[in-house]
RNA sequence: GUGGGUGUAGCUCAAUGGUAGAGUCCCGGAUUGUGAUUCCGGUUGUUGUGGGUUCGAGCCCCAUCAUCCACCCCA
């Protein structure tokens, strides 16, 4: 070895075969549920316009703002690596008219996403996302229904504890009103806030409601959360939201204060955490976005949406895919042995069977990596094999070994045979 | 972007400022062609990197990079 080693970027990680087993299985898991609720995946860019995020997810973010992976290409273009999904598939709905004939679209997808944020626990640059959006309904029903898809998602994944927190963030007629409520509140209660919460009171008043400070916190119990001050239309949605989780025997806490960080979201907001993952606590996150398909150029179109952090998924899956056990292990003595064998294992695995073959390894450490490796069966050829024209054929998981002639047909007979 | 902890063998970790070690893994062997356990033997390092202090630095100091944790933000 020389030279300097290069090593991956920061906050990017290397996912590795042991952990990709439960990568497979999430996936798996998670495509199965969507096509239970007949979703339909799309792939999208993970390079896009860099206004598109500016657009949806709201310029004076701290996404937009400080995390975005964005720069000019040869052309002098500004593009950006997406922060997050939504806005690329709102983008592609728009732009390859899936609103036309009229009728309720459901999305789904699984991608890389890209933050410029300090790494730490649950927290990477680039990190991947699972999410599903329906398009062109603004039924209640449909905001409960993507909650039970994720809910779902998690139970088949056997994720411990989750917690689906629940509100309404209302429209661009109640927010205004909770807005005003909540500065004079603010004004009449400034002194007993810390003096971030006081800065936010003016940059950013929502995120004073999330204050970890006990201070704060105590005077924040007594405050009115969004959803208490939702104009008619929002109330209603927001109570037939409520009435359908409990339809469907979903069980959901109410959180007055849970806001989302992305600007586009409107009524139903939600989010699912953990206590088992320390300080970032959020597996998923997702609300109601009316608006933005407007926006974006595109008809006037409802939508709901979420998005499940894989990484933090995974982080709680107890166990992985079962991984496929091998088939055959071969194990060759000498070179006349190592040709036959090669070419045998080439038969073998053109019929579909799997296999791997060692013609270096001394015997015994040759039958430990075979049990090692998990095969089921080991086939064995030495000299005395090649002179008799047979192999030793071993079934692995009951020691039991005998010579069968050392012709592939011979020996598949003899594997299906013992395979169930 | 701010603050704190940690970087020693492939992995998990030791080593009052005085010759860098153990376990594990891997490889070989224990009546020469067979998986476990046990036993014997063997390989492995620019102590993250670059400077500095010192007769002497894995250890102290500075810088840098990475990583972990928290703030912030969010998946």
């Amino acid at each position: 070895m020389s030279g300097k080693k290069i090593q991956r970027l920061r906050g990017f990680k290397d996912i590795l075969p042991e952990e990709t087993e439960k990568w497979q299985k999430a996936e798996e898991i998670i495509q199965k549920v969507f096509h239970q609720f007949n979703f339909k995946e799309i792939r999208v860019p993970v390079l896009e316009q860099n206004d598109l995020f500016q657009r949806s997810i709201g310029d004076v973010t701290d996404i937009v703002q400080k995390e975005m992976y964005s720069f000019k290409d040869r052309h002098g273009d500004t593009v950006a690596m997406r922060p997050e999904g939504t806005a690329s598939v709102v983008r592609a709905y728009i732009e390859n008219n899936l609103f036309y004939p009229p009728s309720v679209q459901k999305l789904y997808y699984f991608g890389a996403m890209f933050r410029y944020e300090r790494p730490q626990a649950g927290r990477l640059r680039q990190f991947h996302q699972a999410g599903a959006e329906v398009f062109g309904s603004q039924e209640p029903y449909i905001d409960a229904e993507v909650i039970v898809a994720l809910y779902t998602i998690l139970r088949e994944l056997n994720i411990e504890n989750p917690t689906v927190h629940l509100n309404s963030v209302g429209c661009e007629v109640c927010r205004p009103n909770y807005l005003s409520y909540l500065k004079i509140f603010f004004e009449k209660n400034k002194e007993g806030f810390c003096p971030l919460c006081q800065e936010r009171m003016l940059t950013n008043p929502l995120r004073v409601l999330d204050c970890k400070v006990e201070s704060c916190k105590n005077l924040l119990s007594t405050v009115e959360g969004t959803y208490q001050h939702l104009c008619d239309n929002c109330d209603t949605h927001f109570e037939e939201v409520k009435k359908n989780l409990n339809l469907l025997g979903l069980t959901f806490t109410l959180d007055k204060f849970l806001v989302r960080g992305l600007d586009y979201y409107t009524k139903t907001a939600f989010e699912i955490t953990s206590s088992s993952l320390g300080s970032q606590d959020a597996i998923a996150g997702g609300g109601r976005y009316d608006k933005l398909v407007e926006e974006l150029g595109g008809p006037k179109t409802e939508a709901v949406g979420f998005a499940i952090g894989l990484e933090r998924l995974i982080s709680l899956m107890p166990e992985g895919r079962a991984g496929k056990r091998p088939d055959v292990y071969m194990i060759s003595l000498g070179e006349t042995a190592k040709e036959k064998a090669i070419k045998l294992l080439n038969d073998i695995r053109k019929e579909g069977f799997s296999g791997e073959i060692n013609y270096q390894d001394s015997l015994k450490s040759s039958f430990k990596k075979a049990s090692k490796g998990n095969f089921r069966f080991a086939i064995l050829i030495g000299d005395e094999e090649v002179k008799e024209g047979v192999v030793s054929f071993k079934d692995l998981d009951a020691g039991e070994q005998q010579r069968i002639s050392h012709n592939a047909s011979e020996i598949i007979a003899q594997m299906q045979k013992l395979t169930p």
